[in-house]
RNA sequence: GCUGCAGUAGCUCAGUGGUAGAGCACUCCCUUGGUAAGGGAGAGGUCGGGAGUUCAAUCCUCCCCUGCAGCACCA
C-alpha cells in the first residue's frame, strides 16, 4: 500500500494509506473531531468526509464553526433534504437541479400540479423529520452507463440529461441521503442531523425554465434562506423587511412622487414632488454635460422605419418597439414609423447634416432622450424598469486614436457626476469580443487595450467580462453599490463603428479625404426613471437636501404665528430654498409626524417665543434635537445646503 | 412572454350566493396646542373589465386587463 503524508493546518504531517479518506483521519485525531466535523478541505478544495486522498496533501477538518463549507453544505444538503421532501409528499414530481445560491438554495421540480404557499409548511415540516432521522449520506463515483440506466429506469430524464453534459474526465458521483437518492457533484454532510433545525427557512415559489432556455420546459422552483444559526436568519429576515421599507415603488407613493396606471403600463406619472427631483437632476446633468464640453441636441420621437431599417434595429428589435401606423387618405400605404427605441441613429443625422472635418472630432453629442421600448410584461418594475424612459444619452464621434482618452475623460466625468449623487462604490467592467461579431481581430485587440488603457490612466481597476461585448464592438459598464449592498448597473460605453458604416457617417480627414468615424455610444445615469428609483433606494427616501422635493416646512405652533411663517418661507423661497408653509389648525406633534413621514428634511417650527425674537425652531428628519437660530442664519444655512454640488465653492 | 399568486373606499386590508365594512387619509365643527397621530360629526365604492351559470354574482366558471414574485428578456 503506498503511504502518502497528510498535512495538518498545525503543521504537522501524519502519515496514512493512499485512498484515506477525511472522515478516517479526522477519527484518527479524535472521536470529538470525528463527530463534528462537516467536511474537510484538500489542497484548498472543498472535500467530502468519505472521498479518498491519493496522494500527498494539506488537509483542514471544518466543522460547522467554518463559515464557508458550513453555509455550503448547510445549502447544499437543504436542497437535497427538500427535493427528498417534495417527493415523499408527492413520488410522482421530477427533480432537476438544485444549487446553493446567495442566501440559501433553490430545487427545481417537474409536476403536473402547481405547487400552492400552504405547500411550503408541508414540505418544511418533512424536512424536518428529516433533519430528526439524522440519516447517514453516503456517496459513490458511478460509470456514466449505469447511472444514465439507473435514471432511466426511474424515470428521471432531466437527470440522464444531466449526465450527459457533464464533461466525461469529471466523475459522477451518486449520493444517498438515507434511501433518497441524487446525482451531485457534493461535498455533503455526514449525515442530515448536521443541519441545524432552526436556521433556514422556504421562502418562495416560482417558475423556472429547464436550463434557463425559454423555450424548454417550464418547471417550478422552490426557494429557501440558510444561515448557520437562527440569529443570522432573523438578521436576514428584517434586512429583507427593511428593503421592503425603502422599495420605491412605496415610497413614490408615500412621498407623492408619482404613479401608474393601467392605461399606460411601464410609464411614469410623475406629480409635483417627482418631477422636482427629475427636473434638478436634469439641471444638474446639463451643466456638468456642458462643462464637460458635450453638445445638447434633441431629436423626433416618431421615426419612419426607413430609418430603423438603416441602422439595423427594425430586423433585431422589430418586436420591442412601438409602431406607429398612419393611414393617409392620399396613399396607397400606411404610413409605418416608429416611436424611437434609442437615441444614437437621430444623432447620427445631425452628424451628416453638411460636411464634418476631422477639426470637428471629438464630437460630443448630448440628449435627453425620451425612448420608448415595448418591454415584455414580466420584466416591468416601477420606474426601475419602464416602457417609457429618458437617457441621458451621448455619442462622441471621434477618430480611433481619440478612443482611449476619449473612454478616459468619460470616466472621469462619470466619477465626479456618482461622487457628487453619494456613490463612492462602483466598479468597472470591461466586456470583449463576442463569439458572432463583425471586425477583424487587430481591431478588437486595438480597441479592447484602448479601453483598458483608459480605465488604468483614469486611474481605476476593472474587472473582465470575456465574450460578453456587443458585436460591434467592446464595452465598459459602470456598476455601483448601494446603502443595502445591491448593485447596479447604469453607466456604460461601447464603441461601435457598426452603425456610422451603415448610417454613412464620415468626416474629411487631413489627408482631405473620407473617412468613417467611431461613436461611442455613452451614458452616465442610464435613464433618468431608473436612477431615480436607485436614489430613492439607496436613501430609503431622504434624499440629499438639495434634491430634495420639499426641503422645507415651515410649521406654526399657534396661529398667531402665521404672518411670520409666510415670511420666513418667503425668505427662503427667494434665497432658492424649496419651502412652504404649514398653518392648518392642527398640533405641532401632528405637523412634525405628517412632515417626517413625508420624508420632508428640515421642519421650522414657529411659536409666539420665535415670532417675538426673529428666529425659527430647526428640526432634521431623523433628530429627536431641535435648534433655535436667528432667520437670517437659517436662510444663509439653508441656501447653502440646497446649492447642487456642482454649483458649490 | 412563461409559471404561480393577487385586484373590494385615496392608502392598508376584512368580508359575504340575497347589490358591502374597519383603520388611516379627506370635508366640516370644537380645540391655539411647543416637536412623530387632540376630540366630535360627515362624505366617500359599477367590489379591475367582459361573458356565462343562477330567481339572484363582489363571491362560482371562462376570457381579457393590470399588478406582485421568480424565470426568460434588457439594443
Amino acid at each position: 500500500m503506498t503511504q502518502i503524508s497528510l498535512t495538518l493546518p498545525d503543521g504537522n504531517a501524519r502519515s496514512y494509506d493512499a485512498g484515506v479518506t477525511p472522515a478516517e483521519v479526522a477519527a484518527d485525531i479524535s472521536t470529538s473531531l470525528a463527530k463534528k466535523a462537516i467536511s474537510a478541505t484538500v489542497d484548498g478544495r472543498h472535500w467530502d468526509m468519505q472521498w479518498p486522498i491519493e496522494a500527498d496533501a494539506a488537509i483542514a477538518i471544518n466543522t460547522m464553526k467554518d463559515e464557508a463549507p458550513a453555509l455550503e453544505l448547510i445549502r447544499h444538503d437543504l436542497a437535497h433534504i427538500m427535493a427528498r421532501a417534495v417527493q415523499e409528499i408527492w413520488p410522482e414530481t421530477q427533480v432537476t437541479i438544485g444549487p446553493v445560491i446567495q442566501n440559501g438554495w433553490y430545487y427545481d421540480f417537474d409536476r403536473a400540479e402547481p405547487f400552492v404557499p400552504e405547500d411550503l409548511a408541508l414540505i418544511e415540516k418533512k424536512m424536518k423529520e428529516i433533519i430528526n432521522a439524522r440519516d447517514e449520506v453516503r456517496t459513490e463515483v458511478w460509470e456514466r452507463d449505469k447511472a444514465t440506466a439507473y435514471y432511466k429506469e426511474r424515470g428521471e430524464p432531466y437527470k440522464v440529461e444531466l449526465i450527459e453534459s457533464i464533461p466525461g474526465d469529471e466523475p459522477l458521483r451518486m449520493y444517498w441521503h438515507g434511501d433518497w437518492q441524487d446525482l451531485c457533484r457534493g461535498p455533503h454532510l455526514q449525515h442530515t442531523g448536521q443541519v441545524p433545525g432552526d436556521s433556514w427557512k422556504l421562502m418562495s415559489i416560482a417558475g423556472a425554465y429547464w436550463r434557463g432556455d425559454s423555450d424548454r420546459a417550464q418547471l417550478q422552483r422552490i426557494y429557501g434562506v440558510a444561515f448557520q444559526n437562527r440569529q443570522q436568519l432573523k438578521d436576514y429576515l428584517t434586512f429583507l423587511e427593511e428593503a421592503e421599507k425603502r422599495d420605491h415603488r412605496r415610497l413614490g407613493r408615500e412621498m407623492d412622487l408619482f404613479h401608474m396606471q393601467e392605461e399606460a403600463p411601464g410609464q411614469v406619472f410623475w406629480h409635483p414632488n417627482g418631477w422636482t427631483i427629475y427636473t434638478e437632476l436634469q439641471d444638474y446633468m446639463r451643466r456638468r454635460q456642458r462643462a464637460g464640453g458635450y453638445v445638447e441636441v434633441n431629436t423626433p420621437q416618431v421615426v419612419d422605419r426607413k430609418l430603423w431599417e438603416a441602422s439595423g434595429h427594425w430586423d433585431k428589435y422589430q418586436e420591442h418597439m412601438f409602431i406607429v401606423e398612419v393611414d393617409e387618405d392620399h396613399a396607397r400605404e400606411k404610413a409605418i414609423n416608429a416611436l424611437k427605441p434609442m437615441n444614437c441613429p437621430c444623432h447620427v443625422q445631425i452628424f451628416n447634416q453638411g460636411l464634418k472635418s476631422y477639426r470637428e472630432l471629438p464630437l460630443r453629442m448630448a440628449e435627453f432622450g425620451s425612448c420608448a421600448r415595448y418591454e415584455p410584461s414580466g420584466a416591468l418594475h416601477g420606474i426601475m424598469r419602464v416602457r417609457g424612459f429618458t437617457q441621458d444619452d451621448g455619442h462622441i464621434f471621434c477618430t480611433e486614436d481619440q478612443i482611449e482618452s476619449e473612454t478616459a475623460r468619460f470616466i472621469a466625468f462619470l466619477s465626479q457626476i456618482y461622487a457628487d449623487l453619494g456613490f463612492h462604490d462602483w466598479t468597472i467592467k470591461l466586456s470583449t469580443r463576442p463569439e458572432q461579431r463583425i471586425g477583424s481581430d487587430e481591431s478588437w485587440d486595438f480597441l479592447e487595450k484602448a479601453l483598458g488603457e483608459a480605465c488604468k490612466a483614469a486611474g481605476y481597476e476593472y474587472e473582465l467580462l470575456e465574450g460578453e461585448g456587443a458585436f460591434y464592438g467592446p464595452k465598459l459598464e459602470f456598476t455601483l453599490t448601494d446603502a443595502i449592498g445591491r448593485n447596479w448597473q447604469c453607466g456604460t460605453l461601447q464603441v461601435d463603428s457598426n452603425l456610422p458604416e451603415r448610417l454613412g457617417a464620415n468626416y474629411i480627414g487631413q489627408d482631405g479625404a473620407k473617412h468613417r468615424p467611431y461613436m461611442l455610444h455613452r451614458a452616465t445615469l442610464g435613464s433618468f426613471e431608473r436612477f431615480i428609483g436607485i436614489l430613492i433606494e439607496e436613501h430609503a427616501g431622504k434624499l440629499p437636501f438639495w434634491l430634495a422635493p420639499r426641503q422645507v416646512v415651515v410649521a406654526s405652533i399657534v396661529s398667531d404665528a402665521d404672518d411670520y411663517c409666510r415670511e420666513v418661507a418667503a425668505a427662503l423661497t427667494k434665497a432658492g430654498v424649496r419651502a412652504e408653509t404649514d398653518l392648518r389648525n392642527e398640533k405641532i406633534n401632528y405637523k412634525v409626524r405628517e412632515h417626517s413621514v413625508g420624508k420632508v428634511p428640515v421642519i421650522l417650527a414657529i411659536g409666539g417665543r420665535e415670532v417675538e425674537e426673529r428666529t425659527v425652531t430647526l428640526r432634521r428628519l431623523g433628530e429627536k434635537q431641535t435648534r433655535v437660530a436667528t432667520l437670517d442664519d437659517v436662510v444663509r444655512e439653508l441656501a447653502a445646503e440646497a446649492t447642487p454640488p456642482d454649483l458649490r465653492d
